[in-house]
RNA sequence: GCUGGGAUAGCUCAGUGGUAGAGCACUUCCAUGGUAAGGAAGGGGUCGUGAGUUCAAUCCUCACUCCCAGCUCCA
């Protein structure tokens, strides 16, 4: 059922809420006391909420959807009928389903429209199949809880996962699809690439970047360093633990505490490890009297923060509790924002595309103005940085989803959102605006007229922290990173040992031209060399014999299999770089 | 944090109330091979941690830690 959808769902739509109906009849006819809540179609399928006192598991999925087959094979119509409000909870009260008398309670109008298949009646909404036949083609996936009502502090339901599709094909497609986005899972390519791990020992949520993600990482961060310089940014270090007072001054303690780890006291004064760089860019601000001349001054910094985060949301690189964000606080005159705003959006554009980005969802976040106590600052500071943010997002044409209560504290920000791999929205850039730090702190600046004036900042991450980034490219290229940013570029693989001081000689000299390569000069057959590198994803391998040697040549092959015969070892930057074009750098 | 499922060799996993196994990886030896796995031998595990039941626990019970799926929350 599905009370909050629009007038005329899409066709798959009404298949997919259809399908949740039918599992729900199977659901309630195997495992007597269930109670049915809700199911709607989601993207790519469906699920229903059950109470229940039976523990659905994977092994039950296989007996719903025999049950679900024979149901489909009745041939049965799925019928509308409406009853008034209160004939409804009568009805819903007698056959024993308290979620569907609660859900009366929030529903607008006299009359509630009901459909019925087969044996089955839902309080719903509607658009449906015509008839039972026309699902065909359906899986159920996994089992999951759900809180009802999406509330942590209610009950916990279990949720049962399915798909369903117009036909066989575009199903069978849909499950390739997710084997296919689990082969590329960053967790598992992390390991297989040796890029990075999780230590048990050392905790949950911290990485260790291992040497072929540190040097990936060392590749991101110069091009992002000297791409801040270019734009006018200076590069800062701020300290990991500040005073505490520091936190309280800024309004953390208050309005953040819940995601920072406790303090840590020392000679009796209290040190907080720092969640955010704001402070830290704060107080090299006040280290000057700042003439409105110096501004905008942006300063940013590769800044290591910690965020105590609840232990069930850790998840490998994208959801961590000690990252490095690539931040900067931006301090400037009010006539200034929207320039910088749009500034630093271009910027963003630039960073993700550098990364083979394209496409990212941009939304608005505004403070909620119906809890003006879970923000710092007046109403109107409120109004005018939100509208300085959509004036620069219209004048820039940017289409944008406005999400009303998810501000920061300090100020409403632009969000920019990438997909991964397996349909996830990830949080990557963020510009946000702030009017309250300056004054907190008691940020001045002078102005032309010789008078004392308030800044105001706006603070931005691009990738929003360089480990989530670093997952969600992992996943993006499979692990096949483009050549410009592998961290081994090509492997001299030997066929026999008496190759091994040519190979290493070869690979020295194109070092020296500023290539990364590895040799393998040990004692497996070529084949075996060749799979592994391949498997190790290495974007140019490079075959040394006899033949080779003699020609003072190696025999290069690209990754994907386009064979370049043996080159010069003289010539083989200049012809990768010709090949490769923008993969070179 | 919540619900459910897990944790056995570096990795992927099998297995049993009587203290363990495979494949890959690793080491050594043989082989010197031309584009996705050459052969042989060997080393390696307090079976996540701590209690309990038992003559005996990797296996059964409980607690904790961490991982996985989802929910809630977030960069």
């Amino acid at each position: 059922m599905s009370q909050i959808q629009s007038s005329e769902p899409a066709p798959l739509d009404k298949l997919r809420h259809s399908c949740a109906h039918v599992m729900a009849q199977a659901v309630q006819e195997l495992f007597s006391g269930t109670k049915i809540t809700i199911g709607p179609a989601i993207e790519n399928g469906f699920y229903y909420d059950f109470d229940s006192p039976h523990r659905f598991s994977v092994d039950d999925l296989a007996k719903i959807e025999k049950r679900m087959l024979e149901i489909v094979k009745g041939n049965h119509e799925f019928k509308r009928f409406e009853l008034t409000k209160e004939e409804s909870r009568t009805y819903w009260a007698q056959r024993q389903e308290p979620y569907k008398v609660e859900i009366l309670e929030g529903l607008e109008g006299p009359v509630v429209s009901h459909y019925t298949h087969d044996t089955f009646t839902d309080l719903c909404r509607g658009g449906h199949s015509e008839n039972t036949r026309d699902i065909r083609h359906f899986k159920l996936l996994s089992v999951a809880g759900a809180y009802w009502r999406g509330d942590e502090k209610n009950s916990m339901l279990q949720r049962i996962y399915g798909t369903a599709w117009f036909s066989k094909a575009e199903l069978d497609a849909y499950l390739t699809q997710l084997e296919e986005a689990k082969k590329r899972d960053h967790r598992k390519l992390g390991q297989e690439l040796d890029l990075f791990s999780i230590q048990d020992e050392a905790g949950p949520g911290l990485i260790f970047w291992h040497p072929k993600g540190g040097l990936v990482r060392k590749i991101m961060e110069d091009w992002l360093r000297a791409e801040l310089l270019r734009r006018g940014y200076h590069l800062v270090f701020t300290p990991h633990v500040m005073q505490l007072k520091l936190w309280e001054t800024s309004g953390h303690t208050g309005f953040y505490a819940e995601n920072m780890f406790s303090p840590i006291e020392i000679e009796k004064t209290k040190y907080q490890l720092k969640p955010m760089n704001c402070p830290g860019h704060i107080l090299i601000y006040k280290s000057a009297l700042r003439s409105y001349r110096e501004l905008p001054l942006r300063l940013a910094e590769l800044g290591t923060v910690y965020r105590y985060e609840k232990s069930g949301v850790v998840h490998g690189l994208l959801r961590v509790r000690g990252f490095t964000q690539d931040d900067a606080h931006i301090f400037c005159r009010p006539d200034q924002i929207e320039s910088e705003a749009a500034a630093c959006i271009d910027f963003a554009k630039a960073a993700l595309k550098k990364f083979g980005f394209e496409k990212f969802k941009v939304e608005l976040s505004t403070w909620d103005p119906l809890t003006p106590k879970n923000y710092a600052g007046a109403a109107q500071d409120w109004a005018r940085a939100e509208g300085a943010l959509v004036n620069t997002l219209n004048r820039l044409g940017i289409p944008f989803v406005r999400m009303v209560g998810e501000a920061a504290f300090y100020g409403p920000k632009i969000d920019v959102k990438l997909v991964d791999a397996i349909g996830r929205a990830w949080q990557l850039t963020t510009v946000q605006f702030d009017f309250n730090l300056p004054q907190r702190f008691g940020l001045e600046y002078v102005g032309a007229d010789g008078q004392r004036q308030q800044p105001l900042m706006v603070h931005r991450a691009l990738w929003g922290s360089i480990e989530r980034f670093f997952g969600i490219l992992i996943e993006h290229y499979a692990g096949a990173f483009p050549f410009w940013l592998a961290p081994v570029q090509m492997k001299i693989l030997t066929i026999n040992s008496e190759l091994a001081s040519y190979a290493q000689e070869a690979a020295h000299s194109l070092k020296e031209r500023g290539l990364r390569v590895e040799v393998n000069d040990g004692a497996d057959t070529l084949g075996a060399k060749i799979r592994n590198a391949t498997l190790q994803k290495v974007p140019v391998l490079a075959v040394v014999g006899k033949r080779e040697k003699e020609a003072l040549s190696l025999a290069l092959r690209l990754r994907g299999g386009q064979d370049l015969g043996a080159i010069k070892n003289s010539e083989i930057p200049a012809k990768l770089q010709e090949l490769l074009g923008s993969d070179w750098n």
